[in-house]
DNA sequence: GATGAATGAGTATTCATTCAT
DNA sequence: CATGAATGAATACTCATTCAT
């Protein structure tokens, strides 16, 4: 991995462990193993690291869920189907999903960068247009809905992890997430 | 108002407005019109002023709302009046408010102040108690539930807050939060 | 000595024998045996320590040039007097000298606080003015005739200091200085 | 123009506009348009490149000035015509001789530097020398003199560059200049 | 209760310089 | 000749906290 990818990592594991704020750029360097210079030389600023950061979280999660999405037809099956696949890819990236439930509406992210990302989910928006269209889902503005699943998504995600719920608590948290959204 | 009171004020403004790392104490004396030595003399250090403020901010938004509680006794009807309400007056506290949804649950806050700041809402747990054993509402984990609730009530104030939606979309908030929770 | 003054000294030496630039805060405070923060907390930034040190000296040369000046009413004898004086205390102050020599008219001093230090020279300007008004001195724009002089006085100090010249060089410098200036 | 050349030119305006210690190489290099190593590879080091810059802005100015001079031998008349043909030169040149008015005595400039410096100007030495043995000026220290001259020539430059004085006050300015070296 | 001078470790950022390519 | 990634010491400035008054 080149030394740019490995400011990139470290800054994300700490930004989540410490807070942004709390992690300092000389801290991000030791734990990258490079010269503190170097972030400044790569970003320009702290600020600039913290959107890459953000941009690359995005990127990946969205990457890594892409593969759950062989259609754009919705059905309910599929949903669940997508869901499950969904809620399995984010326990295995937590730290960015972490990442991202922290600090996607935070002050520390220009609304470029915020406009960037949403653009990496164009693939989820689709899809739930179609369930409206279909008449599966409820009527909302497309804004509000994808916002709303996805930091729903977010606090689910992090439930889990921090909870460790049974198969039946998840089978609820499913339920209520249905619940919102479908008519 | 007494200088302690302006202490807390301009601290609970300026956590929001810039966070509570980037807020220095010497920032909020001077916002709060009172000597830097001061929050010392009455908070001992800049932690604990921190949950002084958390606790003040629970305790403000759960007197303000306990006046919509006139009964124990769940129901529809008196469900959605108290989401009214509930509305209302987290829009009179935007600023408490977005403090909340921003530290509830962030390493700023103790355990400790979290527990404490869960007292002051047995009103609504007793509530919600009571529409699970009517069968109004899903039988769900009360603590999931409860947290669920007031992380959506967050959410929804302050995307009225940011987006001023119309009241057509403000009753799909209501009808989203409703399904989710209803059985 | 309080220890603001104490910062104001040590300023101003490092200055005269590094530069500003090559002075740093850290050097200045240890210099002056006080804590690196206490600079920043009496001047805000280096950028005003800089401007009030520029307007101590100004105001401390000004101050110690007075006792000089017993008559508004010019006269060439009066001038060589003023002169031979002025020469002296100079010399008793030439770390001052020096600073204002390098710097009053560098990006360092504000135009803000330029100004500032021309007020100090008030007795001087009138006293350049009788002489204009009697006839003695070249009518020259003001400003540039009190500029000039105060250049050549700067100058001619700091050849002095340098290469220590015999009484008769420095009458010569003298000579010149009244040629410049008288009619 | 070669790189080497757009460097020296690049950091002659940047030395001028910000202070040598406000202009990093890095900043060097990006005006000129070039890589930072670049300027190690040429000059080795900042300081050699300041010191190139030195005598570069030295030798141009000399260079420029000498078309003046077509006599050795020294009369006022003469003297006022090179004057005025000097102070021309050296207005289209404010750039290089702002350099040599802020930097020619600074610790920037090694002494070695200061000797070649000198060098360039060795058409003026024997003009002023002439001046002295013919009667015309005083007859003072030659190293005082030159310096003098040279001193209040880049002074009265700056005035003019920046106050655009009138016809008059620039006769006025020129009266001065000769009283003090004319007998 | 209230002030504000004083401390010194910590922060983001810059810098001259090196070196492999 | 030319590039630009990489280094780590140094810089201006901030911060939470202490304490004498």
């Amino acid at each position: 991995m080149g030394k740019k990818d490995k400011i990139l990592q470290a800054a994300l594991h700490l930004f989540v462990k410490k807070g942004i704020d709390a992690s300092s750029t000389s801290k991000i360097a030791k734990q990258a193993g490079v010269a503190s210079g170097l972030i400044f030389h790569h970003f320009g600023n702290k600020e600039n690291l913290v959107n890459e950061v953000f941009l690359k979280a995005k990127s990946d999660i969205a990457e890594a869920l892409k593969k759950g999405f062989n259609t754009k037809e919705f059905s309910e099956a599929g949903f669940k189907k997508i869901w499950k696949f969904s809620i399995n890819i984010g326990l295995q990236h937590i730290i960015t999903i972490r990442f991202l439930h922290q600090y996607s509406y935070s002050r520390f992210i220009s609304s470029k960068g915020r406009k960037k990302g949403k653009l990496f989910f164009e693939i989820h928006r689709a899809f739930y247009k179609n369930g409206i269209q279909k008449g599966f889902l409820k009527d909302l503005n497309m804004d509000f809905l994808t916002e709303q699943i996805f930091e729903q998504y977010l606090f689910t995600l992090i439930y889990i992890d921090e909870n460790k719920p049974s198969k039946v608590v998840i089978q609820n948290m499913y339920m209520i997430y249905r619940d919102m959204i479908f008519k």
